[in-house]
RNA sequence: GGUGAGAUACUCAAGUGGCCAACGAGGGCAGACUGUAAAUCUGCUGAUUUUUAUCUUCGAAGGUUCGAAUCCUUCUCUCACCA
């Protein structure tokens, strides 16, 4: 039992320091039923979570599944300084009010991937606000500049001469006190996270609290390309909010290759379940493309229920393996006759009408399932189906 | 503060008076092939119904010239070395 639950804590995992210590607490805990705590925080920074952020509560749910209670921390406090990890350049405030806001949006989905009976959520300020001055400056004397500064990013930008706020110095010295107020046991986090984690087991140590936490960090997720990491930014990642026929759809359209990372990180299923899939596929006696639909299935029902993961792929093969039109489209509505390539820019299908002539031009454009030639044809009044591509489509109603 | 180098389209990066809306690569879009996959191949990738044309764009503003991304002047910013 031991055996199994360490794997499936251990998968996908980018490094873990201090594992005996993990291994001694599922010891405790299948022979003398004693809980163990894991930690983790989040910032309440974005205001929308993608798949990539999802990746850490999946790992939790695992531990849940072998009895830890979970400290989810939202860092309503460690927000207002922004996490120096990673940056180029200090980091702008927030206001208090849309870190409340976003706090709030966590919470909502956070339930949908833990159990609730087995979660604690705490806000950071809770503890750091009565900390004080002194209990703030008793802080910083656990740690010195020689050392913050071998931080890969700080070092960076202070031998750039970029400014470093000494605010930002605090944050890793907050994130570990909480670990120290909140007596865990183990914090997961992002590989990027290494500094502020072990920064917890530091202080702990420092505190003389008995405990030394231990640590699991997870890789980040790789973005729908399969190279770059999931972010908004980059437009590669898919929202935890996102409408199920979207999710569905990209879930679908990454590679089979990263559908195995995907698997690996974000499925719960076993890692038994999942070699076993692996296995057929490799024997050509399931096809790729059913385990994919059934990753995409899994993971639009976990966040928006089983019934529209099912509507999800109906919908999806009605549109593209019938090449059906999808159900619900927008509708433009204009006054004809209108120059096609102009009808196409109303609609927002193409941001120019050039762009709408070179599309027509390469045989992209369909109205009503028939390929147009003319980049010419003026419509008249009716109405009609267009459709650029595979995936973009608008009904379009011509008035005199 | 001193000296030197640089700023080109979404990104990287050629171009050093006309052949430049600007080579090439990446990205993106589309077509073929498919499983809306990947890989591969092909086309497109500033705008405008004057489309072998016109207009706007090569850090900013001026200037030289029949003609400038390319030459000159000033300014702004970035980088490297020195102090």
């Amino acid at each position: 039992m031991i055996e199994e639950a360490l794997r499936e804590i251990r998968r996908g995992s980018a490094e873990i320091i201090d594992e005996e210590r993990i291994v001694g607490l599922l010891k405790a805990y299948y022979n003398e039923g004693k809980i163990y705590t894991v930690k983790a925080g989040f910032d309440p920074t974005a205001p929308d979570l993608h798949l990539g952020h999802t990746v850490l509560l999946q790992k939790l749910a695992t531990f849940q599944k072998y009895g830890a209670h979970i400290q989810f921390l939202i860092g309503d406090f460690t927000a207002q300084i922004g996490d120096p990890t990673g940056k180029s350049e200090t980091r702008k405030k927030l206001l208090p009010a849309d870190i409340a806001q976003n706090a709030k949006t966590y919470e909502a989905q956070v339930f949908k991937i833990l159990k609730p009976e087995q979660t604690e959520v705490v806000f950071n300020s809770e503890w750091i606000n009565p900390l004080g001055a002194a209990g703030m400056i008793e802080l910083t004397t656990t740690f010195n500049v020689a050392r913050m500064l071998e931080r890969d990013d700080f070092e960076k930008r202070y031998k750039s001469g970029t400014s470093i706020s000494i605010s930002e110095f605090l944050y890793p010295l907050l994130q570990g006190y909480d670990s120290v107020h909140l007596r865990s046991d183990i914090e997961i986090g992002g590989t990027d996270q290494k500094f502020n984690l072990l920064m917890g087991r530091h202080l702990q140590r420092t505190y003389q609290t008995g405990k030394e936490q231990a640590v699991l960090m997870m890789p980040i997720l790789e973005g729908l390309d399969g190279v770059q990491k999931m972010s908004k930014s980059l437009g590669n990642y898919i929202a935890v909010a996102e409408h199920p026929n979207d999710m569905f759809g990209k879930v679908l359209s990454i590679s089979d290759e990263l559908m195995w990372r995907y698997y690996e990180l974000l499925s719960t299923k076993t890692l038994v379940e999942i070699e076993g899939l692996r296995e057929d596929v490799k024997a050509q006696t399931l096809h790729p493309k059913a385990v994919k639909e059934m990753l995409a299935l899994e993971i639009v029902a976990r966040f928006h229920g089983e019934a529209s993961a099912a509507e999800a792929k109906a919908e999806f093969e009605r549109v593209h393996a019938k090449s059906e039109i999808p159900s619900d489209i927008e509708t433009f509505e204009c006054v004809g006759p209108i120059w096609i390539a102009k009808a196409l820019q109303d609609a927002g299908l193409t941001p120019s009408t050039t762009q709408g002539r070179r599309d027509i031009k390469q045989g992209a454009v369909k109205i009503d399932q028939q390929k147009i030639e003319d980049d010419q044809m003026q419509l008249q009044q009716g109405e009609y189906v267009v459709q650029i591509g595979k995936r973009k489509f608008a009904r379009l109603k011509v008035h005199s």
